[in-house]
DNA sequence: TAGTCTATTGTTAGGCC
DNA sequence: GGGCCTAACAATAGACT
């Protein structure tokens, strides 16, 4: 898309590639922007470069929690016959998960602190990735619990 | 970037809404997998619709873990003089750090159980977002622990 | 609904400062 | 390095099937 006819594969020039990687991130998170404006969506995108340590993510936490907080508002619910009913009873269940959570997230907070110890600890290093991966595989899980509550909420 | 100029707000006609969020997803995906290539960089791109109760995810969950396993073999580690000790140090924590995820782990398996149970009891509904916004917090947590991990290896 | 077509607008590679 | 420029390439809105 420039004075020269694209090659899909990794840009051998480091100056070049870094460049790229610039400006078409900037494109991306442009279409991204557009794309959640355009068709009312919510979206998130996440960009590990190997320059910075922090992914980029794109839109902020707060932002991503606003789109979030519209889904509650925005669909005009159809009422079912029972359906206060199954209300109670699924209100009855989030509370006790909101209990289960807190302690979860206690022991998180340990775990951060750990992280902290370890971090003070190690400087350049060379280290096991299952630890990375259980962190992950526990991401992916939360994920899924979340689309589960999605579903629900969106019947 | 079509036969007329874009006006950038919500169109109205759903329609063409729809349309629109299908072709320009896939040219967003598109761009991602360009990135990817020609920057040789990790990423990932989350869509909810409200059309679809799953969010469309990018790469594939498998793809993903590929990627981060790259970090690993790629970047020339420079090795510090006391290093050899730093490694060992954090290798036990990150030992510790597993014994306790995978307590976490088990028990987010009974609260996808449990949020199961909440999925056959109610239909339509119009519930607590607390509990959502919970999930999404511990998430968020979790993330920064896996930012933590990720800099530390990095360096 | 899902593809194809193409006029038109949008993106960006390489230069330049 | 970051910002601006513009030729050249790419995405896509609307029409059609």
């Amino acid at each position: 898309m420039g004075r020269k006819a694209t090659v899909y594969e990794l840009i051998s020039n480091e100056y070049a590639r870094k460049t790229t990687l610039k400006k078409r991130k900037a494109g991306l998170l442009k279409k991204l922007s557009e794309l959640t404006t355009l068709c009312g969506v919510a979206a998130c995108a996440i960009i590990f470069s190997s320059y910075d340590a922090q992914p980029d993510v794109w839109p902020s936490k707060a932002e991503a929690c606003q789109v979030l907080k519209k889904f509650k508002s925005s669909p005009a619910q159809q009422r079912g016959k029972n359906m206060m009913d199954q209300t109670v009873l699924l209100k009855r269940s989030i509370l006790q998960l909101n209990g289960r959570l807190e302690k979860r997230k206690k022991k998180n907070r340990e775990l951060e602190k750990e992280l902290a110890l370890a971090e003070t600890m190690a400087g350049e290093n060379n280290c096991d990735w299952n630890n990375l991966e259980q962190l992950k595989e526990l991401d992916y899980q939360l994920q899924e619990n979340i689309k589960l509550i999605t579903d629900k909420i969106k019947s």
